[in-house]
DNA sequence: GCGTATGATTTGTA
DNA sequence: TACAAATCATACGC
């Protein structure tokens, strides 16, 4: 096999200054007479020109007269020489090509959430990380998540579907190809090395489409998280309940409605909500009752009232108070409406 | 459908 | 960093 480069790059110049046949024209392949093997040569190459204005029938039999030619091996080898030399070498220095980085971070991404590579959970790990970013409470979530994962798991299963027709589909039409020029390797021109070119050809063009699959799903992941955030937007009244023991809080320290930390951390275990939720709680009502004190002012007589009763009661039974204590607390019950010593003006 | 209530977010400030 | 203020977006009652 190694046989033939060996033989193209010896000495001399044979047909069209190749030296290739040359050598096998005089290494014994070729013929004694010089002249002659020059002769025997251009006829095949006449041959070779004028096959396509011959009948199907006709040109079939010159094309195994041709095959079966002493000189075909030589010539066939020069062709694919030349061949490799002019066109492929320039297309395969084009070719050539660094590491894509956008297929790359593609790749990352679907890893990281869990669509490529290991399952995980289905991506659980992404969607708490969501529900983190958007600050959630973390107890009302679980069906969000179920449905995230859900969603997240049917996106991993048609991007492994697909994935596994393009990789099908790639390995069939590549076998096809490479029979396909393996068998014409034996009428034209075509060396293992060009059939290798074609290969890496089509696996580049499958890995585009690919490439196209990876980008459509980090997108569908996108639109998905995105969804998943802004559904963790999506605002849920609190409970009677708890409403009930923020109101409490806020108009029994109305003189100082600014729950400490340890205060905020008791309301918010109290009304099953997060720490920042009573604070937002606590700065929102604060706010509006600044703004509109006389609309709150029945409210805020209310819960005077109610807890006037507790505190009442809770003497009554030697007991301490239902509200968390706080260091901010001025005691006592306070007046319902604002004055203007106290901190919200 | 509309107005209001309300939880969440954003922005500026001390 | 906590808070005020403004604003957004949705829930809710009519």
């Amino acid at each position: 096999m190694d046989e033939q480069p060996r033989l193209m790059h010896s000495h001399g110049v044979g047909m069209a200054g190749h030296p290739g046949l040359s050598q096998h024209m005089q290494d014994g392949t070729g013929g004694t007479d010089g002249e002659g093997r020059k002769q025997d040569i251009g006829d095949i190459l006449q041959q070779i020109m004028t096959i396509t204005d011959q009948s199907l029938d006709e040109a079939q039999a010159r094309k195994h007269a041709l095959n079966c030619h002493r000189m075909k091996p030589a010539l066939f080898n020069v062709l694919c020489e030349i061949k490799e030399k002019t066109v492929l070498s320039i297309r395969g220095a084009q070719e050539e090509e660094p590491p894509d980085a956008q297929l790359m971070r593609l790749d990352n991404m679907l890893l990281a959430e869990g669509v490529s590579g290991p399952e995980k959970g289905g991506g659980s790990a992404a969607a708490a990380a969501a529900a983190a970013a958007a600050g959630g409470a973390g107890s009302d979530n679980s069906a969000e998540h179920s449905d995230y994962r859900a969603k997240l798991s049917q996106i991993r299963q048609i991007y492994h579907t697909e994935l596994e027709k393009y990789e099908q589909a790639c390995n069939e039409f590549t076998t096809h190809v490479m029979n396909l020029l393996r068998e014409q390797s034996r009428t034209r021109p075509i060396s293992p090395k060009e059939i290798e070119r074609m290969v890496s050809i089509i696996h580049r063009k499958f890995s585009s489409i690919q490439m196209q699959l990876k980008q459509s799903t980090c997108e569908a992941v996108m639109i998905l998280r995105s969804r998943f955030l802004d559904a963790r937007r999506k605002r849920r009244n609190f409970n009677k309940q708890a409403t009930e023991i923020l109101n409490e809080y806020f108009y029994s320290h109305l003189s100082n409605p600014y729950p400490s930390e340890e205060a905020k951390e008791e309301l918010a275990k109290k009304c099953s909500i997060t720490v920042s939720q009573v604070s937002n709680w606590f700065g929102n009502k604060r706010i509006r009752y600044k703004k509109n004190i006389g609309k709150f002012q029945e409210e805020a007589n209310m819960y005077a009232a109610k807890t006037a009763v507790n505190a009442a009661n809770a003497s009554a039974h030697g007991s301490q108070a239902n509200s968390p204590s706080t260091p901010n607390s001025a005691g006592g019950y306070p007046s319902p409406c604002y004055q203007s010593d106290r901190r919200i003006q």
